[in-house]
DNA sequence: AGAAAGAGTGTACGCTGTCCACATTGATAG
DNA sequence: CTATCAATGTGGACAGCGTACACTCTTTCT
């Protein structure tokens, strides 16, 4: 981060200040959430007068556009990490089971140890599926957990009939359970704990997307 | 909502500032979230001086806390209004899926339905299971839904060893749906399309409690 | 060299939450 | 019946926020 005024800075251009005020809007939303990305703040920080952002950023809302996306990136990223973890040599139809795990618990790890990040990465309600956000495959994190179920009914573990929207189904469940972990009753537990109720939760989507015996409740509305 | 100033009013007192107050934040609340709960906005809308709700509110926070548990309150009356449709002659094992379903209903319901009050119900991580917050039954949302659970487990729909937990794993899928549906990228589809999903939410969840076959994936970490 | 365009500055406005001192009231004690 | 007191509402003020407008400094392009 340059210099923190005009006088000390000495020269009267930044250098690259689009860059900076995107950096340190990271930094504010990591340590605080979405309402912490504050443009007078992160002007402060860059060494610049308020004003000056409006040179890069139509308004504040525009910034948080850009760390949202830079988040969402870093979620992707996240997920990826966690997929590529997986040992190379499983039979397909484990692997596909193992990818989707990979991606909710890539998922609620972000969560967990980024909320800042985490929570800003869904207070705009766009970008989730459009070109940005996106990690090193150029997938969103909602389009890395629709290729791990493509790849499942690939696998033969999900009946193509079910794959549709199958996507919003799991999504729910693992967004949920972040969000009762961040800030909901369930903040608090420590990291163990937090990995055994994902997992859990991620049997119930599995056993609830494959679908046992008899399928929907019949007579249901 | 009574007289807009002092001058109009007539009196100097205003008769019951709070509960103007809070409805006024409820209104508010209703229309644009918890953000949209102003302090200064709802004073104006009372025909009062800002610095009178101070006298009854300690700041903005218990402003909001107080419309909160109301919002919470309201979800659970939903709630319960949706197990009260539920016909009552059903046998037990099949009134206690309903139930439970009911549950789950009502909720995404309420959320699709109030969006504004729904993000402020949950705008406070606190008071999801305090004593505020509840319906005519005296349970709050978190408790209507553990009390289908419990119900489900004496019919014998699931087994007690799956038991503890089970309310953060359904209300995980629940409310993420519900985030999806009303500022995810689920928001613009109809009130039957989401019903439907929401629908096929519940069976995923009714499956993947009861557990299938087999139990949990061998071999997760 | 001079003009044009880009980037940062300075000033100002309205909005917010909140603090302080003051005014008005209804209830209560003598 | 009146003096007092606690509750309640008013008025003015301050800092912080987002943002609009006019200005200046610097680089670049003719």
């Amino acid at each position: 981060m340059p210099d923190r005024d005009t006088s000390r800075r000495g020269t009267y251009r930044h250098g690259d200040l689009r860059r900076t005020l995107l950096e340190v809007g990271i930094a504010l939303a990591r340590a605080g959430g979405p309402d912490a990305v504050v443009l007078r703040e992160a002007t402060r920080r860059a060494g610049v007068v308020p004003n000056a952002a409006y040179r890069h950023f139509a308004d504040r809302q525009a910034l948080l556009n850009a760390v949202c996306s830079t988040a969402l990136s870093a979620l992707a990223i996240a997920m990826e990490a966690e997929i590529a973890a997986l040992p190379h040599d499983s039979p397909p139809l484990a692997a596909a089971r193992a990818r989707l795990r990979a991606v909710g618990t890539g998922y609620l790890r972000f969560a967990q140890a980024e909320p800042g990040l985490f929570r800003t990465a869904f207070s705009v309600p766009d970008n989730l599926d459009g070109p940005a956000g996106v990690g090193t495959s150029g997938l969103t994190p909602f389009g890395l957990l629709a290729a791990a179920l493509d790849a499942l009914v690939a696998a033969g573990a999900l009946p193509p009939e079910r794959r549709p929207g199958a996507e919003f189904l799991a999504w729910s469940a693992v967004h949920g359970l972040a969000m009762l972990v961040i800030d909901g009753p369930l903040r608090g537990l420590d990291r163990a704990q937090i990995h055994d109720l994902g997992q859990r939760l991620l049997d119930m989507v599995e056993q609830g997307l494959a679908g046992g015996g008899g399928g929907p409740t019949p007579g249901r509305d």
